[in-house]
DNA sequence: GGGCTCCTGGAT
DNA sequence: ATCCAGGAGCCC
């Protein structure tokens, strides 16, 4: 599910309700999601108090007390529902007992990860090192060198973790319509000015997705179990066989990086 | 690069 | 009954 704007929207979201609060226990369900295993997991987050949330890429960070941290993934279906005396969602494996409420982790196809991690391992976590960098934080000039010499297409380039962090599937589709580049297009083949075009539509489409609290396209929700509303800014994803907003031409559905993509055949070259 | 895998459920 | 789904690690 989470691409970055949901993650952003999910720590936003989380932060204002838990931060300072003490985890009292934990009860986790489904062994698989956590690392260490349970009940060393278990041992390690009692007690400590979350002093605050980060993002990188679509990972979320807990900063807790004595140095221990919090890893949260949530790949297709995860979810992360605070609330003070409401309802367990369906699918929880786990839920941590705050001092004022409970935080419920929730995850229909149980692809999801969330690690206990020392602050020495942390910083040498393989996937947290391999993570390419913020698209806020590029310049477009180090966004365009991101692009040369690469000879894959630009979806799979824009796709991959390690070279730039936080875009997935919606977003990699929505910002090439609105950028007028095919998803199949040979990265180096894009000049400054389309590199540099790029870049800024990335950047304004993700702080719109912000905005408006992340795509619910299926079942994500925010920190506080809500809905987003970019889901109603987009214009492809998901608009197979419908007209183009822009010139009318039937949007296209094919595999492109091994993903479903959907763009304008006409609009993006 | 691509294919397979981890899972469950909704759409067709 | 079959295909498809906001992800990514592992295998050629």
């Amino acid at each position: 599910m989470p691409e970055l704007p949901e993650v952003e929207t999910i720590k936003r979201t989380l932060s204002r309700n838990i931060t300072g609060q003490k985890i009292k226990a934990c009860e986790i369900r489904l062994a698989k999601l956590v690392r260490p295993e349970p009940e060393i997991f278990s041992d390690l987050v009692k007690d400590k108090k979350i002093l605050g949330l980060k993002r990188r890429g679509k990972f979320l960070l807990f900063h807790l007390s004595q140095d221990l941290f919090l890893l949260f993934h949530f790949r297709l279906t995860g979810q992360l529902i605070y609330t003070q005396n409401g309802p367990e969602p369906p699918y929880t494996h786990l839920r941590f007992d705050l001092e004022n409420g409970k935080l419920f982790y929730a995850d229909l196809r149980q692809f999801g990860t969330i690690e206990a991690l020392r602050k020495d391992e942390l910083l040498h976590h393989p996937s947290l090192l391999k993570l390419g960098r913020e698209p806020f934080d590029l310049t477009a000039e180090e966004f365009y060198s991101l692009l040369k010499g690469r000879r894959r297409k630009l979806k799979a380039l824009l796709l991959d973790q390690s070279v730039i962090a936080g875009l997935g599937n919606i977003y990699v589709d929505e910002t090439l319509f609105r950028a007028g580049l095919h998803p199949a297009r040979e990265a180096s083949s894009l000049s400054f000015k389309e590199a540099s075009n790029l870049h800024q539509i990335i950047c304004e489409v993700l702080q719109e997705a912000i905005a408006t609290g992340g795509s619910s396209v299926r079942n994500y929700v925010d920190g506080e179990g809500k809905n987003g509303r970019f889901q109603e800014q987009h214009l492809v994803y998901g608009k197979r066989g419908k007209p183009c907003p822009r010139c009318g031409t039937l949007i296209s559905y094919t595999t492109i990086a091994s993903r479903g993509t959907h763009f304008c055949p006409v609009c993006q070259r």
